[in-house]
DNA sequence: CTTTCTTATTGAATCGTTTGAAAGATGATG
DNA sequence: CATCATCTTTCAAACGATTCAATAAGAAAG
């Protein structure tokens, strides 16, 4: 057997003492040339080299631990992700991602599963890490108030991405929903729609009611009337392809009801699949008989049969967004006292592709009798 | 201002020291009592629940770098991602934190970007997080053998998902390729489908060859010849909706040259969407004048349109297994000397959808004939 | 010769927690 | 009284790195 004589390194790493035992300079000496310290610039270029070369022979690694607990630092963010199965969070998260990169953070990803429990359980946990700043990927799921006031009570800096707090100090970044809601029904109308069937997102969820907002406000401007029976509502389960299922139901159930309408709008891409599945089982082709409008722009929609026109959100930008607002409260949070709390809203943009179509090309109903019932 | 008497902590959490001031008891006490120690038996009730309370009320959180440090455990395990948003690594994802959740170890997970750059970074980090195993992801772009020896050289227990080593000492869980292009083969064949095409996966792949062995074999046993103008293979650029595009491609290259195949064998299911985006334009009905099966069963294809039929790689289950294995790995690490390397091959099977049907239905092609060129 | 400056290196304290050994109590036993 | 067992709590030494203050040697300046 190797002598213990070194005593405890006997299946451990190689440590900061071990560097030092091995070059023949003090640990404090090792530690300032490794990191490049301002007062290594008085440590002989000999020196350095020779302990550079030893700390590489031994494969030495700093231990993140005993750093961060004398430094005070632990140069990590907290992503806390609601469901990392969603294009929606993915995209948003690379986002994060690449632009977290180039700083000196490491981005410390949990994914909560859309359940409480486990939202609690990482937080705690991320706490305990002691990130130094936290940002929270909410996609419109299960995005409970009092689970996120939770948010504000430890002294974290904090941003949400993908949904809005109304009340409190946190910062959110989020597409401005009003907007399109608007945008979704003047590219329909545009196209010559006239009935237009609508499901929209949970009630509770605020981000969905806004987004309705701004279908109301278009539908107002044109004197265009939202008849009940072409309005349906999303319950907003918490399933991975619930919204694909409800929105090939919901679609159905309308069908059923009056099928005469030549547009459908639906609360995100998802939900949309879920009703172009429903139109073609109905017979409906697509965008001849129905055009089908999206919202989101997942990186599906483009591959879809038919390709899914639909209503952009900047998610990569929303997560890089995130990240500069993070880095900057991280920054300020000793020079001022924190509590911001605004919201950045980024425009949203339709972006065609085959699923709509003017009506004009086939449609069942002429394009006079603009307004119905 | 408050008095400063405390000294240090100004702005710092509460800690176990503050804990034990406010209490009356020394941190020793309050450490004990806090993490349930066997000792704590002796620690008198009246003590404990007094001890409990305050730290509520403090709201002290045990720092997780002070306690690692000393304890010498991480209770993490590194999962290194290689594109996150690849829904084939989601899968699995979600596979390993379902199993990780009710164990001690929480997962720390990092997104490669199929960068090599990006995974030494990370991979140092994880080391340096003193991470007790390491589970890789690695989607079939990108596995640079070069770059996966170096995870041989550390001394933390590894496992590799989704993809083999063909040598080393790394165990790996992965579907039997080799049978799930032998079962792609026999679903086509058994619908009557004689002239196939195939878009096989990229030639230094490891794992493509097995898959393509598969095919081989299958082909082989029924005498069903494989002519070249009908196999064609992708190059695996990293982009990340690269399969689809040269799916696309490829497909309307081989309808080109020829088109009479009746059916098309693709590599995974975003190259299959690829192709029948392809055929579409060209004319062809699916499944009628031509099926497409994919491979793995990504949750959108039982929502593409129409629904694709495709081969399923269980990949929650390989995240499962993955995780079982790190664990008991871990645990043996302290009774043997570790060094498996097995191999956990499973089993695919073939998900009939929308996409494949039979060919009688309607093929240009008479089901006479059943070996060609 | 003393003082000051520069260059080169180190000692020792510290971050927050855990833990084996030990130290006070208390009461009972030989 | 000494010894022992039982219960309750604390001491003090780690864990691995960083950093301030201190040391030491030589050179330049007064």
């Amino acid at each position: 057997m190797a002598k213990p004589k070194d005593g405890k390194n006997n299946f451990s790493r190689t440590t900061l003492a071990d560097v030092a035992r091995e070059s023949g300079f003090s640990p404090s000496t090792i530690s300032i040339v490794l990191n490049e310290a301002p007062i290594s610039k008085y440590v002989a270029a000999k020196t350095k080299e020779h302990i550079r070369a030893v700390a590489k022979r031994l494969d030495y690694r700093p231990d993140a631990f005993g750093r961060s607990l004398r430094k005070r630092r632990s140069h990590t963010i907290g992503v806390m992700i609601f469901d990392i199965s969603d294009p929606f969070c993915t995209l948003i998260l690379q986002g994060i991602e690449k632009n977290l990169h180039p700083t000196e953070f490491l981005p410390f990803i949990v994914d909560a599963h859309n359940q409480r429990e486990q939202f609690e359980r990482y937080l705690a946990m991320l706490l305990e890490y002691r990130v130094e700043g936290l940002i929270v990927v909410a996609n419109w799921l299960f995005i409970d108030i009092e689970t996120l006031s939770e948010l504000e009570r430890h002294r974290v800096p904090t941003v949400l991405v993908g949904s809005e707090m109304r009340s409190g100090p946190l910062g959110s970044v989020l597409v401005n929903n009003e907007e399109g809601g608007y945008l979704a029904m003047e590219h329909l109308y545009s196209l010559g729609h006239r009935k237009i069937a609508c499901i929209r997102g949970p009630r509770p969820l605020w981000d969905s009611s806004r987004r309705w907002d701004g279908v109301l406000r278009f539908a107002a401007e044109v004197g265009l009337k939202m008849p009940k029976k072409w309005v349906v509502e999303l319950t907003g389960s918490s399933e991975s392809n619930s919204s694909f299922d409800e929105g090939r139901s919901l679609t159905r159930s309308m069908l059923e009801q009056d099928p005469t309408f030549t547009a459908l709008l639906a609360f995100d891409d998802l939900t949309a699949f879920g009703a172009v599945r429903a139109l073609r089982n109905f017979g409906r082709r697509i965008p001849e008989d129905c055009s089908v409008l999206g919202f989101d722009d997942v990186p599906y929609a483009a591959l879809f049969n038919p390709s899914l026109s639909t209503v952009r959100q900047p998610m990569e930008r929303m997560g890089s967004i995130a990240v500069e607002r993070i880095l900057t409260e991280i920054q300020q949070g000793s020079e001022f006292a924190r509590g911001k709390g605004g919201v950045d809203l980024l425009p949203p943009k339709v972006v065609q592709r085959e699923s709509t179509a003017a009506i004009c090309a086939k449609g069942k109903v002429s394009p006079r009798d603009p307004v119905k019932t």
